[in-house]
DNA sequence: CTGTCAGGTGTTTTT
DNA sequence: CACCTGACAG
C-alpha cells in the first residue's frame, strides 16, 4: 500500500485524489508535475481501475519508460496492460489495426525524416520542379513547411501568412507539391510521421464507432509535457476523451521548447475553454534544485513577457552559487569541463549524476574528444540514432520491401546501393515493378531490356540477396542473416575499411530482430525507438552528454551549460523565428532546472570553425545579476585566467543594452 | 548515366 | 573542418 500523504504534498495531493474530469496542471520546473501525474496513475490503479482503461502519454519514449518503471515500483506488479507511449507509438498501435478503414494496407512502413526528404524530391520532380533552381525551396524546407503546417493544422495560407510570407507568390506551387506528395505516400502505402498523427486523427474524426471504442477503453488519459504538444495532439486526446473528459494534462509555459514542430501553448491558455468544468492546479514548491540555482532560474526567466508568472520556491536548504567560467576558446572550455568533470567524480559524485548540455549537437565534439581522452565513459544523446546509421538503415530497407513491396523509398535506397544503378536507373527499375504484388514475382522478372551490362550485374546481385531474404524461414532475424550472406557483407567489405565494425552493428539489429515476433513491430519499433547507439548498453556510470531539448524532464546532481554565446544559446538562426528570443530563453531556463546541486556555465571567446570568430557572451547572462553567480575569484581556474582582459571591455557590448560595468567580467580583471 | 574529385559553403532543436 | 554541389571523365 502506498501512502500517499507521506510522499505528496497536499497540493500535489489534490490532484492525485481528486483528478477526474478536466484537469490542467500548470507549474514551474521541478515542482513534481511528473511525480504527480506517476502517483495519479498509482492511485488509480490501487483504486481498482484496470490498467487498460489506463492511457499515459509522454514527450518521448525514453520519458515513458522511465515513469513506467516507476509506476511498476510503486504497485509492486508488472504492467502488462498500461498503454503508454508517444503519441506517435500510440498512434501507429491503432492504426495498424484499422489501417482498412482509412484506405491503407496494415503492412504500411513508416518513412523517417530522410526518407520523407527522398520522396518529397520524388514529389517535386513529378510536378516539373527543377531542385537545382535557387528560386525554389528544397526538398527540406518544402517538408519542413508542410510538416509545420499539418501538425498545426493549418492551411497553405495559413502557414505562408504565420511563418513564410515570402512564399507569397510560390503559394500555387507548394500547394501543388503538398498534394503530390500526399499522393505518392499513398501509393507507397508508407506513412511519415505526421501521417501517424493526421491519419489516427482521421480515424477518430470520421468513425464514430472506432472512436467510442477507443474512448470507452482509455477512460483516463493523462498527459506529461503538455506545453510541447501541438494542435493536432490536443485534438487527439479530445476525441479520445469523447466519453468521459477524463483528461489530466500537466505542463509549464515557461518550458515550451518545441515551436519548430508547432508547439502550441494556446493547448495549455486555452484549457479551460475546450473542457467546460476544468479544474485548474498549481505546485509552487520545488523539490528539485537548492535555492541558488532557483534565484538564477527566476532571474533568467523573467525577462520573458509572454508567460504566466511563477515564482520557483525552494524546498532545500542554500548550497552554493552556480558558477560563471569564460575561456578564451572552444577546447579550454572542453578541457575546463573535463577537468571539473574529473574533479567532481574524484569527489564522489557518480558519472551518471552529471550532464553537459547544449544547444546544438555539434557543440559537443570538443567534450567528447576531451572525455574520451581522460578515459571518462559518456553517454551521448542526440544526433545520429543507432538505427539511422547508414549501413543499419540498409538493413532495415530491405526488411521494409519485405513487408511493404511498394515501399519505393526503401526500393530506391537498396537498388542505389549496387555500383552501375544510379538515380536514373533506379527509378526506372522502381516503374517496371510497379505492378507486381510479391517478391517472388520481382526476383524472377526479366529486366534486361531496361538496363545496361553494369546496371544488370547490380540488378543480378541484388535479386541474390532478395532471394536469400525470401528463402529464409521468414523471421527478422534470418532475413538480415540471409541479407548479410547473400552479397551484403561482401558490398560491406568491398565499400568501407571499417566493414567489421559495420558488421557487428548489423549483428546487433539481428539480435534486436530475433527479440520481437512480427515484421511489423520489429519496423514500427526501429523506426519510432529512441534507443541510441550501442543497442541496450548499461546507462549507468556514465557522463551524460545531451542537448538541452533532450535534457526536458530530466535531472542531475551536477549540470554543465556550454557554449553560451550569443549564436550558442542564442542560436543565431533562431533568433530570426517569431517569439525567438523568447524561446531561446525558455531553452535556458530548461537547462539550469535540470540542476539540483552544481551548476556551471561557461562560454568560449573564441571558436567557429576556423578557430578565429569573436564570441560575446550570451545576451542571456547579461541579464543576469552577477551576485547570483559565485564570485570568480573562489574557482577561477588556471584556464580562465588566460581572459585578455581587454578583449573583455571592448568586445562585450552587446546592442541588448551591453554589459554592465559591475559584471563578473570585470572581476575577473581585478584578479 | 554513374562515380569521383575539387572547390565552395556554412553548422538547430525531434517524433 | 566536414559536408554538399557542380563539373567532367569513363
Ligand atoms: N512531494 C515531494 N516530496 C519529495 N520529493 C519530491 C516531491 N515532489 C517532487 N519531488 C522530487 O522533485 C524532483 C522533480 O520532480 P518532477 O520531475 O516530477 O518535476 P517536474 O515538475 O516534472 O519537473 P520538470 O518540469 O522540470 O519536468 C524529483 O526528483 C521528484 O522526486
Amino acid at each position: 500500500m502506498i501512502c500517499f500523504e507521506d510522499e505528496l504534498n497536499p497540493q500535489q495531493l489534490k490532484v492525485v485524489t481528486d483528478g477526474d474530469g478536466a484537469c490542467l496542471v500548470l507549474a514551474g520546473a521541478g515542482s513534481g508535475k511528473t511525480r504527480t501525474i506517476t502517483y495519479r496513475v498509482a492511485y488509480l490503479l490501487q483504486n481498482g481501475t484496470p490498467q487498460e482503461n489506463l492511457l499515459l502519454l509522454t514527450f518521448t519514449n525514453r520519458a515513458s519508460k522511465e515513469m513506467m518503471e516507476r509506476i511498476k515500483e510503486l504497485m509492486g506488479m508488472p504492467l502488462d496492460g498500461l498503454t503508454g507511449g508517444t503519441f506517435h507509438s500510440v498512434a501507429v498501435r491503432q492504426l495498424r489495426r484499422y489501417a482498412s478503414l482509412i484506405g491503407y494496407g496494415n503492412d504500411f512502413t513508416i518513412l523517417d525524416a530522410d526518407d520523407s526528404e527522398g520522396m518529397m524530391s520524388l514529389a517535386m520532380r513529378d510536378e516539373g520542379i527543377d531542385l537545382k533552381s535557387k528560386q525554389y525551396p528544397k526538398p527540406k524546407q518544402m517538408l519542413f513547411l508542410i510538416s509545420f503546417m499539418r501538425n498545426a493544422q493549418m492551411t497553405v495560407d495559413d502557414v505562408i501568412e504565420y511563418k513564410y510570407p515570402g512564399y507569397e507568390r510560390i503559394r500555387d506551387i507548394i500547394e501543388r507539391c503538398f498534394v503530390a506528395y500526399t499522393q505518392k505516400k499513398k501509393e507507397a502505402n508508407v506513412m511519415d510521421f505526421d501521417d501517424l498523427l493526421e491519419q489516427f486523427l482521421l480515424l477518430l474524426s470520421t468513425n464514430e464507432q472506432v472512436r467510442d471504442e477507443l474512448s470507452d477503453r482509455f477512460k483516463y488519459i493523462l498527459v506529461d509535457e503538455y506545453q510541447d504538444t501541438n494542435k493536432i495532439q490536443s485534438q487527439i486526446v479530445n476525441q479520445l476523451s469523447h466519453i468521459h473528459g477524463n483528461v489530466l494534462v500537466v505542463g509549464d509555459d515557461a518550458q515550451s521548447i518545441y515551436s519548430f514542430r508547432a508547439a502550441d501553448i494556446n493547448n495549455i491558455l486555452d484549457f479551460e475553454k475546450n473542457y467546460k468544468k476544468a479544474k485548474v492546479f498549481r505546485l509552487e514548491l520545488n523539490y528539485r534544485s537548492v535555492p541558488e540555482i532557483l534565484s538564477l532560474a527566476n532571474d533568467v526567466i523573467r525577462h520573458n513577457k509572454k508567460q504566466y508568472k511563477k515564482e520557483l520556491k525552494p524546498t532545500n536548504d542554500a548550497f552554493q552559487k552556480p558558477q560563471l567560467v569564460t575561456l578564451s576558446n572552444q577546447f579550454e572550455e572542453a578541457d575546463y569541463i573535463g577537468a571539473s568533470v574529473a574533479h567532481l567524480i574524484r569527489t564522489g559524485v557518480k558519472p551518471e549524476e552529471i550532464a553537459v548540455l547544449f544547444r546544438a549537437t555539434f557543440h559537443s565534439q570538443p567534450i567528447e574528444v576531451e572525455l574520451m581522452k581522460r578515459g571518462i565513459p559518456y553517454d551521448y544523446r542526440g544526433g545520429l540514432r543507432f538505427f539511422d546509421r547508414s549501413h543499419v538503415k540498409d538493413m532495415l530497407c530491405f526488411m521494409r520491401i519485405a513487408l511493404n513491396i511498394h515501399d519505393i523509398i526503401a526500393w530506391q535506397r537498396v537498388l542505389k546501393l549496387q555500383a552501375g544503378i544510379g538515380d536514373k536507373t533506379s527509378g526506372k527499375i522502381i516503374m517496371a515493378l510497379k505492378e507486381l504484388n510479391t517478391l517472388g514475382e520481382v526476383v524472377t522478372f526479366d529486366l534486361a531490356e531496361h538496363l545496361s551490362v553494369r546496371a544488370k550485374a547490380g540488378w543480378e546481385r541484388l535479386t541474390e540477396m532478395l532471394t536469400g531474404m525470401i528463402n529464409s524461414s521468414g523471421k527478422v532475424g534470418d532475413m538480415i542473416d540471409a541479407v548479410v550472406r547473400f552479397g551484403y557483407k561482401d558490398y560491406l567489405e568491398e565499400q568501407y575499411g571499417n566493414a567489421s565494425d559495420r558488421l557487428q552493428d548489423i549483428e546487433q539489429l539481428r539480435a534486436f530482430g530475433t527479440k520481437v515476433n512480427s515484421l511489423e513491430k520489429f519496423l514500427t519499433d526501429t523506426s519510432l525507438s529512441d534507443e541510441y547507439s550501442k543497442g541496450n548498453k548499461e546507462q549507468t556510470d556514465k557522463v551524460v552528454l545531451s542537448t538541452i531539448h533532450q535534457s526536458k524532464g530530466l535531472e542531475w546532481d551536477s549540470v554543465f551549460v556550454m557554449r553560451l554565446v550569443n549564436g550558442g544559446l542564442p542560436n543565431d538562426r533562431a533568433l530570426t523565428e517569431k517569439g525567438g528570443i523568447e524561446e531561446e530563453r525558455r531553452l535556458f531556463y530548461v537547462a539550469i532546472t535540470r540542476a539540483r546541486k552544481h551548476l556551471m556555465l561557461t562560454y568560449p571567446i573564441v571558436g567557429g570553425f576556423d578557430g578565429m570568430t569573436m564570441y560575446e557572451p550570451s545576451m542571456f547572462l547579461s541579464d543576469i545579476d552577477p551576485e547570483l553567480f559565485e564570485s570568480p575569484g573562489e574557482f577561477q581556474s588556471e584556464e580562465a585566467i588566460f581572459v585578455d582582459a581587454d578583449d573583455g571591455e571592448v568586445q562585450y557590448v552587446t546592442d541588448g543594452g551591453g554589459w554592465s560595468g559591475t559584471s563578473f567580467l570585470s572581476d575577473v580583471n581585478d584578479l
